[in-house]
DNA sequence: CAGTTTATGTCAGCCTTGTTGACTTTCCAA
DNA sequence: TTGGAAAGTCAACAAGGCTGACATAAACTG
């Protein structure tokens, strides 16, 4: 099984054993494995303040970019405006964001951390980067940069838009 | 915002800026872009079967190791049986999956892929293979080793258990 | 052999988070 | 002034998590 040909031909004198369905399946299962571990400690923290996945999102990104509209959030995150709107509902709600009403386009909402959202998304945050920066320092430097490139690859290219690319130098 | 102390300083003379709040923040967005693509083109298929990313994994490790007990299956999938039974159900009454009883303890029910869970596992694998396979191809192999180094750091420690690390070397 | 533990399956009910469809309000711009 | 975009809301539904309770069969243990 999962010794097709592809990946295990060779091209130009380069070993393309990297290539092969067995280690493809490799990464996949990685990616699996990975994806649990970086989301659970988030998750562990949400469950206190009966919040999901879809609220640390969007707390997320509007700390990324605060004053970000309502539909920039939405082709962000991929979703429908009513399961984004539900989520926000709840954090606005819960006063940890604050929707502006636009100045120039007054039909658009800005969205705005609260200081209590910030207290959340600095406590969620702290959690997740804290997992990635042990996964990092373990891994070294060019082990980074690698992880980097290859999940850029991986990515939708719509997607790689609204990923900020790193550009080394300086 | 996200200039904290942690990774700004040097240990031993070698930079730490990779290791910087911002750096791991681009990380983490990394994962969340990528891990959509990396679903989204078996995502597509398994909604003409309609069948969920739950079959999806169900199916990926039972190809992967056929004759699996369910509860190890359990183990791997980091789910509750009910849940897991909603979709071997499903599986098995679609005739994807056989569920043996075991030879020598005949409470354990060993799962396999029959002839058309075989079918639909190539096309879903073949499919996600595909994007890892362009990504991987892209970014050669030194980056794709950091990446599979790097996302075995991110996961829990018992998850590693069951990610056959890649061994080099022959 | 009796009692306990283990592996599995199943029913019922709940929650989160995604979906579609329909409809309203606001308001910019032609 | 009218069309359409942006945003919000309501309703209904589905997938796939969860817990709790319970049933069965098999294996194990004293």
């Amino acid at each position: 099984m999962s010794d097709r040909g592809t990946g295990q031909t060779h091209t130009s004198g380069e070993s393309l054993l990297f290539l092969t369905d067995d280690q493809l399946r490799r990464g996949i299962e990685a990616m699996f494995f990975a994806y649990r571990g970086f989301t659970a400690d988030p998750d562990r923290i949400l469950q206190q303040y009966a919040y999901g996945r879809a609220h640390h999102r969007a707390i997320h990104f509007i700390k990324r970019s605060p004053g970000n509209t309502v539909n920039n959030l939405l082709d962000i995150l991929g979703v429908t405006k009513q399961s984004l709107n539900r989520v926000l509902r709840a954090l606005i709600a819960d006063g940890l964001v604050e929707s502006r009403v636009g100045k120039q386009d007054r039909r658009e909402r800005h969205l705005y951390l609260t200081e209590t959202g910030q207290e959340l998304e600095k406590e969620l945050s702290e959690a997740q980067r804290g997992r990635m920066r042990a996964a990092y320092r373990d891994a070294g430097p060019e082990a980074v940069a690698g992880f980097r490139q290859v999940l850029e690859q991986i990515m939708d290219p719509e997607m790689r838009r609204h990923f900020q690319t790193f550009k080394e130098g300086s």
